[in-house]
RNA sequence: GGGUCCAUAGUCUAGUGGUUAUGACAACGCCCUUACACGGCGUAGGUCCCCGGUUCGAAUCCGGGUGGACCCACCA
């Protein structure tokens, strides 16, 4: 019985992560009638390099809520996963292999990526998620390559094209000239740079010239209309009349559109296929013609005359030489200008007419609006976010990409007619350029050209809550648990995960697909700015690791709020620490205080009552924050109660009384026994989500077997008993606080001991107080150190927060003798 | 250009209509009191960004600034 001095946070630590797995402690019940709480976890991409400290903390913060709802007594689903799909294992592979998708099979290519990815994930998963004591059920784990997370994304590809919300369509795309792909809007980043706008002479049909400002001249090309704003007085007889592409000669008509600007540079705009998205939106309402000259891999085609084969850049470089030599070039300025790039590789992107898959988005906009309102945003104002990115989106979603590595699109073209032919569900997953479909066209033809393109990740990642609860494999389980009670995320991917999730879920079921989202917490460096690699500001998770245990590092976690940044300070570590071992000894305290404690004694005493009063107070404000995922709060108030409540003045309050049971009596002794084990097992409790380790240590050293329980994870939440809530006992307890306190000043103002005792205190306070004193004295007797107490009028020192003098009259510290 | 969030002691931070404005770190003074010196008790430190409004009363609500972070759009 009784705890060690010292805590050892790395030898505990890893115990009771193993013992936590070897129980299965957090393993989901199927069976259990208990009201489910389910986790749409977060499938993180598996690296092998440092763990940034952002990471951790995003991961452990909802990790905190599942063990709490696990207290709360729900089933908690959580299941770990990972996500090896797309872009980033392929580049991976690429670099580690020296290899390129030119050079192998797609097959061969797919193997090395599955392969290489699941050793990654064991090593990840064990220097990461165990590492840090989560409590996932490993039962569940899924990854997003796995058979049945494909068997998902292409069966929601083929009922969306059956229903006719994925259509394919030859359209001017978004399409990075490096990766050789489709992107959708979400992928694309803001690139800024410099670059010069260049002023340059058109012919007109007639004769006269005209100037019109570029920043891409190698789209002369491209060019297929001219427009002027219809308000421009300037231009008004060029309106109608053709101007001819120097360099090129073909005509141009000259227009008007109110969306040119008339300041901007000469106020005469080309529209080229495509610069930009500006001249899609024009090309489209004008119904101009199409001159595609880039080629995939953003070189010039034969439509370019002596450019084809020249890159964009040398293509602009040759075409402006050309123009000057030509007498059609005016001047240029440098200018900066902000161009979509891939979020992958950072090329700027190009706009190519190609042939690609959408699902349906923008017909959809009020009614996902509509979803977005059903679900509850932790914080509230980031749903503002997913409104916003859903009014203004211009786009359908492209699904397909051009790359080896991810989830094939199930779906074959007939030779003869061209008809798209699908899949039966059942033969999911497959892969069409393997294998042949079972049936004929429709137009009798047996010859069929696989897709040979793979989805965006996100149609994978869109479908994370039926993956994660089994939607095609436990049909029942998923009506049970659909919508799922939790997406964690971050604000970043607002736009994609959470946007595509809702879409998905809205067009296959229309329900929303859980009923929360949390935003976490992104970690800032301590000036309050982004940790970068390249900024060298980047705190890595596994070097604190091995300096703080984790409960130290959870600790700090525990700070966060859902949604807001959180600055990283090292010097919150400490304070952690110092936690850690403070509750420690207070706990010790405690257990050699309880050794002999029984049950609830008949008749409790008056700052035994104020002690739980406080505790249940403590209990019922972190019970209302974890249930709104405020955890910051929850952790500082009972923080508060353990440290400044708690152990700074009850425990001193009733030392008397456990170390001298003579002085005031057995039934005394056994009050405080009963609220010392109720607040300390209640703090660990509600610290338990926090820091797991150090509470079940103390746990398992004494409670465990009072309550009969395996784990402290899976004991009941401190429960709310507003019949424990005695505020006349509450009051009593704050006035003897409040007395103590101004005599623990007045002995510090005059540089004393505390211990100097006070032979006589006078008070004076009204007559209505005097009763509820005369309940505490000889608590304050105890704590303070006073010998005798009466009522007077001889008084010089108010106390602070009671109307209450007092009159202190001090004694000689007694000398130990040794 | 549009939007969201933020602004409180040297630093970080709590606080959504009435508190002597919270706590932590740092500073200073005292105290080795039998859980803890990784501790305890105190002290000092604030125009609650600025201006206006609502109100009996504003750090808190509203409007307008200023400064910062982020999201979106974007100039041919």
């Amino acid at each position: 019985m009784g705890l060690p001095n010292k805590y050892d946070a790395k030898e505990a630590e890893p115990r009771w992560q193993k013992f936590w797995e070897e129980n299965k402690i957090f393993k989901f019940d199927p069976d259990s009638k208990k009201q489910i709480y389910s986790i749409d976890t977060p499938p993180p991409y598996a690296s092998s390099g440092h763990l940034h400290v952002g990471h951790a903390l995003h991961y452990t913060q909802f990790e905190l809520i599942a063990r709490y709802k696990r207290m709360r007594g729900f089933n908690v689903y959580f299941p770990p996963c990972f996500d090896n799909n797309g872009l980033p294992t392929e580049k991976y592979v690429e670099e580690k292999f020296k290899i390129s998708k030119a050079q192998t099979t797609r097959a061969e290519f797919r193997k090395l990526c599955t392969e290489e990815s699941a050793k990654i994930e064991q090593a990840y998963a064990d220097r990461f998620f165990r590492a840090l004591g989560h409590s996932y059920d490993w039962d569940l784990l899924y990854t997003t390559i796995n058979p049945e997370a494909q068997k998902v994304s292409q069966t929601s590809f083929v009922e969306l094209v059956q229903q006719g919300d994925c259509y394919q369509a030859e359209e001017p795309t978004i399409w990075c000239t490096k990766h050789q792909t489709a992107l959708a809007q979400a992928e694309v980043e803001d690139l800024k740079r410099s670059t010069k706008i260049n002023h340059i002479y058109f012919d007109m049909e007639e004769g006269s010239k005209i100037e019109i400002a570029t920043t891409r001249p190698e789209f002369l090309p491209a060019c297929v209309g001219i427009f002027v704003h219809p308000a421009d007085n300037r231009y008004k007889n060029l309106v109608g009349k053709n101007a001819i592409v120097p360099l090129f000669g073909s005509k141009v008509p000259i227009s008007t559109d109110e969306s040119v600007d008339m300041e901007f540079g000469s106020g005469i705009l080309m529209v080229c296929t495509f610069g930009d998205n500006a001249d899609i939106d024009k090309w489209k309402r004008h119904k101009l013609p199409v001159k595609m000259i880039v080629t995939n891999n953003g070189k010039l085609n034969e439509q370019c005359g002596k450019y084809a084969g020249m890159s964009l850049l040398e293509g602009r470089k040759a075409i402006i030489e050309d123009l000057k030599r030509e007498g059609y070039f005016l001047r240029d300025e440098p200018i900066e200008q902000t161009v979509g790039s891939c979020w992958r590789c950072n090329t700027p992107v190009e706009f190519i007419v190609t042939k690609q898959w959408f699902i349906k988005a923008l017909e959809y906009k009020d009614a996902l609006i509509e979803q977005g309102r059903k679900i509850k945003w932790h914080p509230e104002f980031y749903r503002k976010r997913f409104e916003d990115w859903t009014t203004n989106l211009a786009w359908d979603w492209c699904i397909s990409r051009q790359r080896f590595y991810g989830v094939p699109i199930p779906a074959w073209y007939c030779k003869k007619c061209g008809e798209v032919m699908l899949p039966e569900k059942e033969d999911l997953p497959l892969d069409p350029t393997t294998v042949n479909p079972k049936k004929n066209c429709k137009c009798g033809s047996s010859e069929f050209i696989p897709e040979d393109d793979v989805f965006d990740t996100w149609m994978t990642s869109s479908m994370s809550p039926e993956i994660a609860i089994r939607w095609l494999e436990k049909p029942e389980q998923f009506k049970k648990m659909f919508p799922v009670t939790l997406r964690p995320q971050s604000h970043d991917i607002i736009r994609t995960w959470a946007f595509y999730t809702i879409l998905k879920s809205y067009l296959h079921f229309k329900a929303i697909p859980w009923e929360n989202i949390a935003i976490g917490t992104f970690v800032l460096d301590p000036k309050g700015k982004g940790m970068h690699k390249s900024e060298g500001n980047v705190v890595w998770a596994d070097e604190l690791l091995e300096k703080y245990s984790v409960d130290v590092l959870r600790s700090w976690v525990g700070t966060a709020t859902f949604g807001e940044d959180l600055g990283f300070q090292e010097k919150e570590l400490v304070a952690g620490q110092r936690f850690l071992t403070k509750l420690w000894n207070a706990s010790r305290f405690g257990m050699m205080h309880l050794e002999d404690y029984s049950e609830k004694p008949k008749k409790l005493q008056i700052m035994d009552k104020w002690i739980l009063a406080k505790m249940h107070k403590t209990i019922k404000y972190a019970t209302t924050m974890l249930d709104s995922y405020k955890t910051g709060s929850a952790k500082r108030e009972v923080e508060q109660f353990f440290w400044h409540t708690l152990c700074d003045n009850y425990l001193e309050l009733i030392k008397d009384r456990l170390y001298n049971p003579d002085k005031r009596g057995k039934e005394a002794r056994a009050s405080a026994q009963y609220a010392l084990y109720q607040s300390i097992l209640s703090v660990l409790k509600m610290m338990a989500p926090v820091v797991p380790h150090i509470t079940e240590e103390i746990y398992q050293g004494y409670f465990a077997e009072k309550e009969g329980k395996k784990s402290i994870h899976i004991s009941y939440w401190p429960a709310y008993d507003e019949n424990e809530v005695d505020e006349e006992a509450e009051k009593a307890g704050d006035i003897a606080v409040d007395i103590i306190s101004t005599l623990r000043r007045y002995k510090s103002e005059k540089n004393l001991s505390l211990k100097i005792p006070i032979t006589k205190l006078e008070i004076h306070c009204e007559t209505a107080l005097q009763d509820t004193i005369k309940l505490i004295m000889d608590d304050i007797k105890d704590a303070a150190i006073v010998e005798d107490i009466q009522f007077g009028t001889n008084v010089d020192t108010p106390c602070s927060k009671f109307p209450i003098e007092l009159g202190i009259t001090l004694g000689e510290i007694k000398k130990k003798e040794n």
